[in-house]
RNA sequence: GCCGCCAUAGUCUAAUGGUUAGGACGCUUGCCUCUCACGCAGGUAUCAGGGGUUCAAAUCCCCUUGGCGGUGCCA
C-alpha cells in the first residue's frame, strides 16, 4: 500500500477564508488518519493575482489552527520547491509540456485573440475548434522559429470514455466531446492551474486529491492528461462549497469569512476548527465537540456531505462558548485581559472581573459590552425606572428607602464578598424587606444596568466601598423627588 | 445555451426499504437563583413537488421545480 500523501494547494491571494481552511483541514485530517503526509504547495502561476506576504498568512493560519505541515515552502521536504513560480523557473512545466506534446496529448496553438473571439457562439460561449492541431509539423516549427506568440493546449480526444469515481460523489461521467482543449502553458510561459496542478500532484506523489467541488467536472480532463503521460491517477475527494446563504457562497467579498477576523473577534482557534470540521462532515456518533486529535481519530470520507452547507456563526459562537468554559481561570483571564482593558475597566480588579465574566462570555469581543458600566458608569444616563421589579415588588420609592438605609448602615460591613454576603440579607431583615429587594435595588444603583455579570454582592465587592457609596448617592439623587 | 452536481426543521446533520424520522445550534417553557448567564428538565419545527417500483419509500427509478458549479492565457 502506497503511503498516503495529501496536499493543500492554495493560490496566495492574501488571506485564508473559512472555506480554504476547511479544505486544508480535511486534507490534513485524511492524511493524519491514514498515517500519511500533508504538504503545502503554493499555486502562484497567476502573476496578476499574487499578493505579497500571502504565504505567511497561510502558514500563520495553519499554525494557529494546529494543522501541521509536513512539507512546504518554509519547512522544506524532498519534493521541492513547493512554490509553482519557482518550479516554473526551474523549467519543470516546460519539460513536461514538451513531453506531452511528443506523446500527442498537447499541441502548440498560435491563434490570435481575434480569431478566438470569432469562435464565440450566440450564447457568448467560446469553444476552441482545435484549429492549430491540424498544423503540420513543418508549419508549427516555422511558426516557432518565426517567434510567433503561442500557447500549449491540451489535446482532448473525441468520443473517449472519461468516467471516474469520486470518493464523495461517486461515479462522474462527462462526455469528452463537452471538454475543451484547455490552455496548459500561457503565452507568458507560465503554466495554468490545469497543467501545473497535474504535473505537481504527480511529481509530489499525491495519492488523494482533496479540493473544492468546482473541479468535479473538469477532473476528466486531468485524468486524460495522467493517461497521456502514462501516470497513475490519484484518488479524488471533492468537497462541497460553504455558502453564506442559500444562493451566495461564502467569500471574502462578504467580509468576515476570514479566519484571522474571527480570531480578532475573540473566537478560539480550536472552536473555529471544530466548527468548520462539522460544516460538510459529520461524525458517526452524536458527539460534536472534538479536539483536533479527536477529529483525526473520527474522520472518515463517508461522513462528507454532498450538498453545500450554510455557514452559521451562531453555532460557532455556541461551540466557542463551550471551549471558553473549559479554559482554566488563569487562561481565561489572560485571553480576556485585552478586552477588559479595552473597556477602560482596568482600574478595577482584572482577575475579579474575569472571574465574573467566565461563564458569561461566548466570544471574547462580547466582553466590553458586558462590563461597560464598570468604567463608564458616570457617562451613562441613570434610568430610575430600572428599580421597578414586579417579582420583588420594588419601585423607585422602595429603592429610595433601601438606598438611604444602605448608606446609614454601610460602615458596619467590610466590602469583601464574604462580609457583604452576610450584611445585605441582615440589612433586609433588620428593616423588614425581602433579601431580593435590597439586592435588586443596590445592584441597579451601582451599575445602572438591568443585567450585569454578577449580583449585588459581587458588584459591591468589585467596586469597593468608596466607589459604591458614591454611586449609590448618585442613584439616590435620581429618585430624590419621589 | 450546453454539461455536471445537489435537495431531511430557520441552520448543521443522522437514517443506507420497515424508526413515534435521531442528535446539535436557534427559538421557547419551567426549575435553580440577588439580575444576567451557566446548569438541569421539557417544548417547538423537517423528508421541495408529482409520478412510478414495492406488501412497505425520506431511502430505489423517472419527471418537474429550485439551488450551486463548470463552460477563462483564474484557480
Amino acid at each position: 500500500m502506497k503511503k498516503v500523501r495529501t496536499r493543500f494547494a492554495p493560490s496566495p491571494t492574501g488571506f485564508m477564508h473559512i472555506g480554504n481552511l476547511r479544505t486544508a483541514l480535511y486534507a490534513y485530517l485524511y492524511a493524519k488518519k491514514n498515517d500519511g503526509t500533508f504538504l503545502l504547495r503554493i499555486e502562484d502561476t497567476d502573476k496578476e493575482r499574487f499578493v505579497d506576504g500571502a504565504v505567511d498568512v497561510i502558514y500563520r493560519t495553519l499554525k494557529t489552527s494546529g494543522i501541521e505541515i509536513d512539507e512546504g515552502p518554509l519547512n522544506g521536504g524532498a519534493y521541492g520547491p513547493y512554490i509553482q513560480s519557482l518550479r516554473s523557473d526551474a523549467g519543470i512545466y516546460r519539460k513536461y509540456a514538451d513531453e506531452l506534446i511528443k506523446k500527442g496529448g498537447a499541441y502548440h496553438c498560435f491563434c490570435t485573440k481575434e480569431r478566438l473571439e470569432s469562435l464565440t457562439d450566440k450564447n457568448g460561449i467560446r469553444t476552441y475548434d482545435k484549429h492549430c492541431l491540424k498544423l503540420s509539423a513543418e508549419e508549427t516549427a516555422k511558426n516557432l522559429k518565426d517567434g510567433l506568440a503561442y500557447v500549449v493546449r491540451q489535446n482532448i480526444p473525441k468520443d473517449t470514455p472519461t468516467a471516474y469515481d469520486d470518493l464523495v460523489f461517486g461515479k462522474i461521467n462527462i462526455d469528452s466531446n463537452d471538454l475543451e482543449d484547455n490552455i496548459l502553458i500561457k503565452s507568458d510561459g507560465m503554466p495554468t492551474y490545469n497543467f501545473a496542478n497535474v504535473v505537481d500532484d504527480h511529481l509530489m506523489d499525491i495519492t488523494h486529491v482533496i479540493r473544492g467541488v468546482e473541479y468535479l467536472s473538469s477532473t476528466p480532463k486531468y485524468n486524460l492528461m495522467y493517461d497521456a503521460f502514462g501516470w497513475e491517477r490519484p484518488v479524488y475527494i471533492h468537497l462541497q462549497l460553504i455558502m453564506k446563504d442559500a444562493t451566495r457562497k461564502l467569500s471574502k467579498r462578504y467580509g468576515d469569512a476570514n479566519f484571522e477576523d474571527f480570531i480578532a473577534k475573540g473566537y478560539l482557534p480550536q472552536a473555529i476548527v471544530n466548527y468548520i470540521a462539522l460544516l460538510g462532515w459529520s461524525p458517526k456518533d452524536n458527539v460534536e465537540k472534538m479536539s483536533l486529535p479527536e477529529l483525526i481519530e473520527n474522520f472518515s470520507v463517508d461522513g462528507l456531505s454532498r450538498s453545500s452547507s450554510i455557514f452559521d456563526e451562531n453555532k460557532m459562537r455556541w461551540l466557542n462558548s463551550q471551549y471558553v468554559k473549559e479554559l482554566t481561570q488563569e487562561e481565561f483571564t489572560c485571553l480576556a485581559a485585552p478586552f477588559i482593558r479595552h473597556s477602560k475597566a482596568s482600574a478595577f480588579d482584572l482577575s475579579k472581573i474575569a472571574a465574573l465574566l467566565h461563564t458569561r462570555t461566548e466570544i471574547l469581543s462580547d466582553i466590553p459590552g458586558l462590563i461597560d458600566f464598570i468604567a463608564e458608569y458616570y457617562d451613562m444616563d441613570f434610568d430610575p425606572t430600572l428599580f421597578v421589579n414586579q417579582k420583588w415588588k420594588t419601585d423607585q420609592a422602595v429603592a429610595k428607602k433601601i438606598l438611604s438605609l444602605f448608606l446609614e448602615e454601610e460602615k458596619n460591613t467590610e466590602f469583601d464578598e464574604e462580609a457583604l454576603h452576610a450584611f445585605l440579607p441582615s440589612l433586609a431583615e433588620k428593616y423588614g424587606y425581602k433579601k431580593g429587594q435590597v439586592l435588586w435595588c443596590v445592584r441597579i444603583a451601582v451599575t445602572a444596568r438591568a443585567s450585569t455579570p454578577g449580583g449585588a454582592v459581587e458588584m459591591l465587592g468589585l467596586l469597593g466601598r468608596e466607589e459604591s457609596v458614591k454611586r449609590i448617592e448618585r442613584a439616590l439623587k435620581s429618585v430624590a423627588h419621589i
